[in-house]
DNA sequence: CTCTATTAACTGACGAGTCAGTTAAGGTTA
DNA sequence: TAACCTTAACTGACTCGTCAGTTAATAGAG
């Protein structure tokens, strides 16, 4: 049975749910506070006892999905050297992993892909820090294969690393949510399918 | 000199160059009628003169921008086939005059890939609407290559196309604005350098 | 005089955050 | 076992600044 205090991070976590959803579905700005309690049924007042501040709460969204998001990544390292083919095969899992996380946390997504830019600075700061995290992970994971030898260590990868993450959000932001950018949009190709073509274009992209 | 009509124009487009920037800069939300016409020196009432509200001219700098927009890539439109050599060079020319485009009206790409977002609904649609036109123009151009037979007709080009204008967009982002979204950035790659960086990876995903 | 362009002061709504008070559950004392 | 105390959780009416949009008055041009 829960505690009090299981109680109380029952109700955090519910009105954090909703914010969530709400924030990705109509904007930072164009969500109330008094949105987020009418879908909670709770009072303005109540919010209040749970968050300092509106602004506090998207935040602390940003960086939990943050820290989800990074452990995706990381847990897709690249252990063992290996064929051409195992990197691309490797390289799809990881990005089969990266799009079905991204499709169970949609409003996640949505928040740090699309909607957390009109937010007020710090927000925003808070969305930038997760994609310097995330581009940092990807360079690691490509040192990573240079260090086994399945990448060539002679060409500039900055200028590709960099071309291969704005290739993959913006795959992930278009598969998501389509050319409409809607919330609900579904895409009619599975993760590994998308995950699969991609690490195609990653591939041929990196090898030169 | 001048007539009194273009006077006006001048008062009105002056007020849009000026909410441009505003827009780019600090986001829809966060810039204010006031601030607008704080920075021409106007009073609040002029700005009521020329436009119906803030999201009505929102929507004409979104929709002046998309015509622009539109016409770089149009006239990038391939006229005769050529060989593998003559795609890869009509591409990055194409996408050499598409990032010289974005870099000298940074604060329209800005609203359009970034600011955007977070507006009224109905500024995100104009945004939206933007972006279909611009991928239809790039369906329209890789459609056209397939005809002159400089691409396999067999292949599924719609994915492949939709992971092209993500790759475009993505690498568009990133490179205008850097990985904090700052409207300031300035990359260290010239257009024509990052163009054909792009256009390798296009090509090279494009063939499969 | 009339029409265009402009102003300064105003309005009214909206929304983030506050606060004085209520409720219910648990513990303590006799 | 009833009277009393404490406190976490919650309420909803209120405040107070902000901001989109309005208006009445007016200067200058033709």
């Amino acid at each position: 049975m829960p505690s009090i205090s299981d109680q109380e991070q029952d109700r955090k976590q519910e009105l954090m749910s909703l914010a969530l959803e709400l924030f990705a579905r109509k904007g930072y700005h164009n969500t109330k506070v008094s949105d987020v309690v009418k879908s909670a049924g709770v009072s303005q007042g109540t919010f209040y006892w749970y968050f300092e501040s509106k602004e506090k709460l998207a935040i602390q969204l940003i960086e939990d999905g943050k820290e989800k998001l990074h452990q995706v990544i990381e847990q897709g390292y690249r252990k063992h050297a290996g064929s051409v083919d195992d990197m691309v095969r490797s390289s799809a899992r990881l990005l089969t992993d990266l799009f079905e996380f991204a499709d169970q946390n949609r409003y996640l997504m949505a928040l740090l892909l699309i909607k957390g830019q009109g937010a007020d600075p710090l927000v925003q700061d808070a969305v930038s820090q997760t994609w310097l995290t995330f581009e940092e992970a990807f360079k690691n994971n490509v040192n990573r294969a240079i260090e086994l030898q399945m990448l060539p260590s002679t060409i500039d990868l900055s200028l590709r690393v960099t071309i291969l993450v704005s290739l993959i959000t913006g795959v992930l932001t278009k598969w998501l949510f389509g050319p409409m950018h809607d919330v609900d949009y579904k895409s009619t190709y599975t993760p590994s399918e998308i995950a699969e073509e991609t690490a195609r274009f990653e591939f041929r992209g990196l090898m030169g």
